[in-house]
DNA sequence: TAGTGGTCTAGACCACCGA
DNA sequence: CGGTGGTCTAGACCACTAG
C-alpha cells in the first residue's frame, strides 16, 4: 500500500469522501452521522479502518464524537462553507492563493554564514552556509507580505533567482523531490520596520503580523527558517485544536 | 476502560512515559528510538497500541517516523527544554501561568441579548441571552491582556463576580463538571483601542495581538466566544502542524 | 437492555530502506 | 535480503447514554 504519490490508503479515501459529503450537505446536521458499523458495511472495511477515517475528521474539527451518542457535524464549521485549514497549511503563499496573481520582488538574495540564531533553529554546525532571501510579495498588485527566509545550502542546493520569482516550495517538492513534513510557527504583532513601510505601505501606527516559522522535511531535517511580515489588515492566522 | 477522570488508557500512559523519557534525555538523539516490536515487548502491549502511543508523539511534533528507517527525535524540540503546547492549550490564562499571580479587573459584567455575530459563532437562536464580560488581567502586577467574553446563559448557568475574579474555566470544569473539547482561533494584529490604552498602557504606535476564539465542550456545544487583546511585547502564539 | 463510540489484541500483508 | 514503519482485519471487551 503506497502512502504517497498517486495512491491513497483506504482510510484516507474514506475520510475525503466523508469530508465531501459533509460539506455538500449530504448528512443532516441535526442528526448523528450513520454509526460506525453501518459505515463499515457501506465502505466494506473493518471497524478500525472506519474509525481511523473518522478520527481524521475529528482532527480537522469537522465532527465530534460522543460515546453512547454518535458522531455529529460541528455546525459552525459549515457556516462560511469552508474548512479551517490554515494551521495545516505547510506550503507557501503560491499554493494558498487560488484566485489571484502572486508577484515577488527579490530584495535580497545572497549566501552568508549562519549566525547563532539561525544555526540554532536549523540545527546547523558552525561555519554553515545559508541562503538569505528577502522577498516582497503582492497579490493582484496589492502589497501583502515581506518574507525573510534562511535555508541551508546543503539541504536546498541549486536555488536561483528564477525560483525566487516563482515558488520555492514548488522547487523543493518537484525539482528536488523532497517532501515537506511539519512546521513550527510563532505568531506575534510588531511595529513596522523600514522595509514594511517601503513595501507594505505601512504608516507608523500600522502594525504588522509576523509569522516566524521553522519548516521540516519528512525526514526531520529543518530546511527553512523564515519570518513573514504581513499588513495587519490583510492577513489573519487561524488554528483549530482538539483536546487529546 | 475509562477515558476521562483519573484513569488513562494504555496508549496514553505509554505516550506520557515516552514523552518524559525523551525530555529527560533517556534516548540518544542521534539514534532511532527502539523499534515498535521492542517497545511492544517492553510495555507488554500489541503493536497497534504501541503505534497509537507513538502517533501521539508525532502529533506533538516530538518525533518523526520514517518507514524503513525508524523513529527519531525532533532535535530542535529539546533546544529550550520545553514542548510546544500552545496550540493545544484549550484552557485559560490561569492554567497557563505557573509562576506568577494572575489578577483580574472586571470592567463589564452583564447579561445581554446576543447580536447576530455572537449568535452565529455560538450557534444560538434569536433572542438568546449571553453573559458579556470584559476583564483586564495582569500577571505579577504587569498588565497583560484585555479579554472580551460572551457565553450563553443556558450553557454556563450561575456565573457570578466571584468566578470572574478567579477562573471561568475552573468553574466550568469543576463546578459544572463540563469538559472542554476543542477550540477555533483566529489571530490578528490590530491598532490599540481605548481600553487597550487604558488597561494595557498602549501608546498609539503599540500594536495589540488579538486572539478571537470559539470554545466547544466535548459534546460539541459552543460555550465561549471571546477576544483576547494582548500587548504586542508580552505575548506570542505558537503552533505546530504535521502533514497528514 | 440495546446501541453508541473507545480501546485493545494477534496476526497479516505491504512499501520502503540499506546492505 | 532482513528490518523498519504503514495499513488492515475480525473479533473482543469496556464505558457511556438513553429508554
Amino acid at each position: 500500500m503506497k502512502n504517497c504519490g498517486d495512491t491513497l490508503s483506504k482510510y484516507q479515501l474514506i475520510a475525503n469522501e466523508m469530508r465531501a459529503r459533509i460539506n455538500q450537505g449530504v448528512y443532516d446536521e441535526s442528526e448523528p452521522l450513520p454509526d460506525e458499523m453501518t459505515l463499515c458495511e457501506e465502505f466494506q472495511v473493518s471497524r478500525m479502518t472506519m474509525k481511523k477515517a473518522l478520527e481524521q475528521l475529528v482532527l480537522d474539527g469537522l465532527v465530534y464524537r460522543k460515546r453512547g451518542h454518535g458522531t455529529f457535524i460541528m455546525k459552525s464549521n459549515l457556516q462560511d462553507g469552508r474548512l479551517n485549514l490554515a494551521n495545516r497549511n505547510l506550503k507557501g503563499l503560491t499554493a494558498s492563493v487560488k484566485n489571484g496573481k502572486v508577484e515577488s520582488t527579490v530584495v535580497c538574495f545572497e549566501i552568508v554564514f549562519a549566525d547563532e540564531t539561525i544555526r540554532h533553529n536549523l540545527d546547523l554546525p558552525e561555519d554553515s552556509l545559508v541562503y538569505k532571501i528577502i522577498r516582497a510579495r503582492s497579490i493582484n498588485g496589492e502589497p501583502y507580505v515581506v518574507e525573510y527566509t534562511y535555508m541551508p545550502v546543503t539541504v536546498i542546493p541549486g536555488l536561483n533567482q528564477a525560483v525566487l520569482y516563482d515558488s520555492i516550495y514548488t522547487y523543493i517538492e518537484q525539482s528536488l523531490e523532497l517532501t515537506i513534513g511539519s512546521a513550527r510557527k510563532i505568531i506575534r504583532a510588531d511595529k513596522p520596520n523600514e522595509l514594511d513601510k517601503k513595501y507594505l505601505n505601512c504608516q507608523d501606527t500600522d502594525p504588522v503580523l509576523e509569522v516566524e516559522q521553522v519548516g521540516y522535511l519528512h525526514n526531520g531535517i529543518a530546511f527553512e527558517y523564515s519570518f513573514s511580515r504581513h499588513r495587519f489588515d490583510k492577513f489573519e492566522f487561524t488554528s483549530f485544536s482538539v483536546r487529546r
